[in-house]
DNA sequence: GTGGCTGCAAATCATTTGCATATAC
DNA sequence: GTATATGCAAATGATTTGCAGCCAC
C-alpha cells in the first residue's frame, strides 16, 4: 500500500493522518508476521527516530479503535496487531518457533447466529501447533518459551 | 468436588495439596464463570485470610503447569481461568457484561489436521457477542469496558 | 488559528520473584 | 528432617496517562 493509500483509509476513519501512523500502518502493512507494540515501535523508529513507544501504543489503539487494526491478545505477555484486511479470522500459533500466522479456519458458525443463546457477532479461531517450517526443518534449534 | 477428590487430583499430578491450593481448586469447580487471579484471590480470602495475592498466583500457574487449570488470554487486562474438565473447547464474551461463558463451538478441525500446512495440537473458538441474558433483560444497565 | 497528535516521563496494573518462615509427608 | 509452598514486599514489564509543544488542515 502507498502513502496515498494509507493516508485515505486514515482519513476515511476520522482519524488525522499523521506520518508516525502511516508509517505504522505501512508497517503492518508490509509484514506477514503479527507483531507486538514493541515490534511496531523498533520497526518505525528506523525510519522515524523521534517516535516515541507512547505513540505507537496510542497509535495503535485509535487504529484498533477504528477498525483498521485487529488486536490478538492470544497470549499473555504482550498484544500483537493485525492490519485488517477482510482475510480470514483464524490464527495459528507455533508452540515452537512462536510465530502467528493467519489461516483459514472454516468454522459453521455465521455472525448472528445463537449458540447456546448467546448472540454471536464475530468468531475468532486459535489454533496451536507446529508450523509447517518447524516440521519441515524440525533440528530443534528454537527458542522456546 | 469434595475436599478428597481435590487432594487427589492434586496429587497425581505431583503438587503438594496445600490447603491454599485446594481452596483454588474448589473455587474454580464452584463457579461458572472464569474468574481472574484477582477473583480467585478475593473468593478464598473470604475463607483463608491469610493467602497471599503471590500465592493465588503461584498456585494457579502450577495448576495451569500440570494441566488441572486452563488459563484463557481473550482478553488483554488480565487472564482468566478453568478448570479443566474435558468441557468444549469454546468460550464465549459478552460485549455488553463483558462475562465469559463456555459454550459448545462446533469446529471441523481435528487435532493432528494440516491447516495451511500447520499441524494443530489444540483448537479455541472464541465468540463474542450479546449473551442470552442481556439479550433477555436488555435494559442497558451493564457495566461496559 | 485550533484541535487533534506527539513525545517525554511518571503512573498504573497484572504478574513474577527473592527470601525467610511455615507446612506436608 | 527435608523438600516444597507460603506470604510479604519489592521488581518487572506491558500499557496508559498528564501535559506542554507541534503538526495537519
Amino acid at each position: 500500500m502507498n502513502d496515498r493509500g494509507v493516508t485515505d483509509r486514515l482519513r476515511e476513519t476520522g482519524l488525522v493522518p499523521t506520518l508516525q501512523r502511516i508509517a505504522i500502518v505501512k508497517y503492518l502493512d508490509s509484514v506477514d508476521i503479527h507483531p507486538t507494540a514493541d515490534d511496531v515501535f523498533r520497526a518505525v523508529s528506523t525510519r522515524h527516530p523521534t517516535i516515541s513507544k507512547a505513540t505507537v501504543y496510542n497509535g495503535l489503539r485509535a487504529l484498533v479503535d477504528v477498525g483498521l487494526v485487529s488486536e490478538l491478545t492470544i497470549e499473555k505477555d504482550a498484544a500483537r496487531y493485525d492490519l485488517c484486511g477482510g482475510k480470514p479470522h483464524g490464527h495459528f500459533r507455533c508452540c515452537r518457533c512462536r510465530r502467528l500466522y493467519d489461516v483459514d479456519a472454516p468454522t459453521p458458525i455465521r455472525t448472528g447466529d445463537l449458540v447456546d443463546g448467546h448472540q454471536v457477532a464475530s468468531v475468532s479461531t486459535y489454533l496451536y501447533g507446529v508450523c509447517a517450517e518447524c516440521l519441515a526443518g524440525d533440528r530443534g534449534e528454537r527458542r522456546h518459551a
